[in-house]
DNA sequence: TTCTAATGTAAGCAGTGTAAACATTAATGT
DNA sequence: ACATTAATGTTTACACTGCTTACATTAGAA
């Protein structure tokens, strides 16, 4: 039986968008769409979110969540391989769920200050991250957080240049840049350089 | 005085689109915004661009030839620091033409294949990397384009996490990543890992 | 039970990408 | 030189979008 009002239509909207958002990707996600596939009016996604940034924040802040478990899932007792099998975790996600990982980390949403949830989760990855390079050495903050940061860049980058240069790396032939569909067979060469 | 035809019109549309792409960002750059800009009708754009992605990719076009020529005046001697003042300059485009950036790196323009003078300029770049890794190695092709590789992702990689975790880094005060406000300042010790 | 706030809907505005039909002019072949 | 055609510009129109406003329903507090 359907009720005029919906009782958990937040958390269900939030739900279908992350599902829409990596299916179609962010650009073709309407608030209509969305309204759409939630069965509800047109305006009603907007009683929950004020604007579109609001909905994509909220599907960040799901994305965040998702990758910080799967890095805070890692069971790996070699510190040099544990810190390896963090950039490939990271690198993993960048690579299968992509389209949300634009959205994480394009402009779409302006400033995470602006959504203390969204915050929250995405401190949560830089803390864990700190804290895991902490762990394994005695230098102090400001040479971890450096080193930290430049294991970051290292697998970021990665992502972002595996999607785009191996565009034409079905595996059979090379793209442009030879070698490129070779990358994530050879992480380690990469972030061995790093580490 | 004003002829029905303008003569040049699509080489001032690219030129007017990359101003106010970099200006507002290509999410806010509209067809009939340009065309209004430009002092012609709403659809002349489409005598010249099929489609909205094909504007896109003119502009990063443009883009990939503003950074071509800004890698390959730079003039150092020593190797190493070759390679670390290429690293910086790929970083400074990056960061001070971050709309355009967006554009050339994002997945607004789909697949540069698609786009054979785009794709020219993008191959320009690739390759005045990979010939400057060869000509300072010994190394073999794959282990050549392999650093190459690496050293693209470090400052890719940099770009994003610098436009992203330095937001509230007004030089004053740490984001949520301490001492990421100066990672700009600290280059060196990231790309050394890399080289 | 009544009042109010929360949450849903309906209708509509301004802006968008893009297609189709038409207007003007540059280029071309005879 | 002139007629024909191709290129390039304009007008109009459609379906879609984010978002606002006015209205409907209902859950929960007084």
């Amino acid at each position: 039986m359907k009720t005029y009002h919906h009782g958990n239509l937040k958390k269900e909207l939030i739900k279908c968008a992350c599902v829409m958002c990596e299916r179609d990707g962010y650009t073709k996600l309407s608030i209509r769409s969305l309204a759409k596939e939630s069965k509800v009016s047109q305006t009603a996604p907007y009683r929950h979110f004020k604007t579109k940034e609001d909905l994509y924040a909220a599907i960040v802040k799901e994305g965040f969540d998702k990758l910080n478990k799967k890095m805070m899932s890692i069971k790996i007792k070699d510190s040099k391989n544990y810190l390896i099998g963090c950039g490939k975790t990271y690198i993993d996600f960048g690579l299968n769920n992509a389209n949300t990982y634009d959205l994480m980390f394009g402009t779409a949403v302006g400033n995470y200050a602006d959504y203390p949830d969204l915050s929250e989760s995405a401190n949560n990855l830089f803390q864990f991250l700190l804290s895991s390079f902490r762990k394994l050495s005695d230098d102090d903050d400001e040479i971890v957080a450096f080193k930290c940061i430049t294991l970051w860049s290292m697998v970021h980058g990665l992502v972002g240049i595996i999607r785009k240069v191996n565009i034409a790396g079905d595996g059979s032939k090379d793209g442009p840049m030879p070698f490129a569909n070779q990358i994530s067979k050879n992480l380690d060469f990469h972030l061995d350089k790093v580490i």
